[in-house]
Parts: C-alpha cells; sequence; structure tokens
DNA sequence: AATATATGAATGAACG
DNA sequence: CGTTCATTCATATATT
C-alpha cells in the first residue's frame, strides 16, 4: 500500500485503489512526448541556423538578450522574480545529471554544471547547489514513508505492488539538445 | 494501440492484463511533457521574433512548421491532476488539531493524524503534512496584511473550530502576462 | 460559461 | 543533511 505514499493524493471514496493507466493511455503519452522531442530539436536546430545568419543582420540583435533560448520559465522575461526558477532546459539538464546517479557534486563539478546552465538562463552555482540537495532530499523522503500504516481498520486499502525506488525511472525521452 | 497490453511476455493465462503505471509513474510523464511543452512554446515565439526581421533572408523560411498544431493549447492540459479535497470531516479534525496550537506536527504525528483522518475518508500523510504546512502559512500572512487598519485582528490561537475560511486579502500576484 | 477566490501541492531557499 | 519557511502554481469551488 501507499506505493506512492509522499506522493498520492487522496482520491475520493474511501476504495482504496491505485490509479492507473492503460496501455493505450500511455501510447497517447508517449507519443505526445515523442512530438514534443521531435519539434524541440527541429526548434533548436532551426534556431541555430538562423542565428548563424543573424550576422548579416548585425544591428538586429535585440539586445544582446535576444531571446536567447529558453529563456524564463512561466512566461515571458517580463516578471523579475525573486528566486531562481529553473528553465525548461535547465531542469532537462539538471535531471539528466541526477540521474545519472552521482549523487552530491562535487564543489568542481557544481561550477561546471551551473557554467553549462548559464548558456540556458540566469543561474548561479548556489542555485545548482541547492537543486540538487532538494532533489535528493525529497527523492528520499518519498521512498521512505511507507513502513507501516496497516493500522487502517477495515480497510482493504494495502496491495499497491508496483514499489520501488522512485528515483531510476527513467522518463523514456530525457534527453534533447542537452548542450 | 492495439488496444491491451499483448506484446511481450505471452501471458498465456485467459486472463489478459492490462499493463498500468502507478501514479508516481505518472507523474514523470506528466512532467515531462510539460517541460517539452514549455520548450516547445518558448522556440516557437523565439522565432516568430526571428523570423520577424528574416526578411532580408528571404529563403530561409523552413515552411511552416510552427507546431502549432492541436497540442500546446497555451497550457498543457494533457493530464489533469487532481488533488485531494478533504472531507468537512477530516477538515473538523485538522482545525482541532491546528487550534490546539502544536504549532509543528512531527512526523510521528503526522502518521497520527493521517491515520485517523482515514477513518473518514481516503487521505495520505503527505496530504496531511501539506495542508498544515499551508494552514500555518496563511494564517500568518493574513495576520501580516493590513497592519493599519481599523479592524483589530483577534486572531492567532482563537478557538472556533468550526470557523473557517475567512476572508481573503489581496494577493495580486496571481498570473502574470499568460500570454 | 466566464471570472474570481480558496486551497492543495510543488519547490527554491534558509535554518539548525 | 534533514526539516522548515515562503512563494508560486494549478485546480476545485464559488460567484456573476
Amino acid at each position: 500500500a501507499s506505493g506512492e505514499a509522499m506522493d498520492e493524493r487522496g482520491g475520493g471514496e474511501g476504495l482504496g485503489y491505485v490509479k492507473v493507466m492503460t496501455d493505450a493511455q500511455m501510447e497517447v503519452l508517449r507519443k505526445q512526448i515523442s512530438i514534443y522531442a521531435t519539434i524541440c530539436e527541429q526548434l533548436v536546430e532551426m534556431h541555430r541556423a538562423l542565428t548563424a545568419q543573424q550576422d548579416c543582420i548585425s544591428g538586429m540583435r535585440l539586445g544582446n538578450l535576444y531571446c536567447d533560448p529558453l529563456m524564463v520559465p512561466g512566461s515571458h522575461k517580463i516578471t523579475a522574480r525573486q528566486r531562481w526558477t529553473p528553465t525548461p532546459m535547465q531542469l532537462q539538464i539538471l535531471e539528466n545529471i541526477f540521474d545519472q546517479g552521482n549523487g552530491t557534486p562535487s564543489k568542481q563539478k557544481i561550477k561546471e554544471i551551473a557554467a553549462e546552465l548559464a548558456q540556458h538562463g540566469q543561474i548561479s552555482e548556489t542555485n545548482v547547489y541547492n537543486w540538487f540537495q532538494n532533489r535528493r532530499a525529497r527523492s528520499k523522503r518519498k521512498q521512505a514513508a511507507l513502513p507501516n500504516n496497516a493500522e487502517s481498520e477495515a480497510e482493504a486499502d494495502e496491495e499497491s505492488p508496483a514499489d520501488k525506488k522512485p528515483k531510476s525511472d527513467r522518463p523514456l525521452h530525457q534527453n534533447i539538445a542537452t548542450r
């Protein structure tokens, strides 16, 4: 039970169930991701091609901030946030690194990562450090929190076979233009 | 998708099983899609900005790739996630506990509370944890609001178990430039 | 229905 | 490091 204890949301009725997807639904999602991945790659490439020729339009760089790839998360960059929010691209990269298993990135590593991420948006080494700290802590917490809850009287709420460390599941399409 | 999971694993047993995903897995996918969606949006926008000046480079239009397709309706509606909603009974109990002043329900307490609430409806420890976090944070924020107003703030450690959901101040920052 | 508000959940940063 | 705080996001509910 409590497979993903720290993440499950109570459904509604007291009936203990595991929310699941059918193969068909899964297929839809897979396809969606695939489409996005493809489009992203194409767009990134296209962008490269375009910017490569931007030189001829010397004056028109839109300043230096010419909508650099995936700047600013939610929307456009107009809103100055006080706290850092990783851009999708940054997130992708971070997740990738995290999934590689090498736990606590050394100070040196942090620097490198930050440097790379800086190409995709504003970021500081502290941000990277915090991110890894949080990521790890939360991943851990998720995995815990399921030992005992047999005290639920009369509730046949116990099962959920698929339980594991939620860490190693690779989102089947993780990498795109990680550069 | 040929419907069911009749692929590998010959599963001769008459009971054809359905391959499914847990909530956690689903969440991963959802996030992935979300990220891609965002990246796509930004890339497209970026592309638009660039092509706007492309006139001098006429030959480089790359056709109309614009991933305008059915997806990316601005907000990725791929997977509407539902959230836990406390039953009146659960809410009552939670409020009671909260009003008892013990500001920080330790993990152990959380477990107990969750166990108790489970008798009145589906719930998880995370739900309880979140509830307290939010309750406290919002109670606090409310206090901080309108410091110098004729309204005296009979707040904090009052009782009134059945009381809840007072008026809200003005967050005034919900959505920003949402396209 | 469209908009506004309430509130569960996610998460960057800070604390001990 | 583990835990907590503060802020933000997304969705459920209420209001028009």
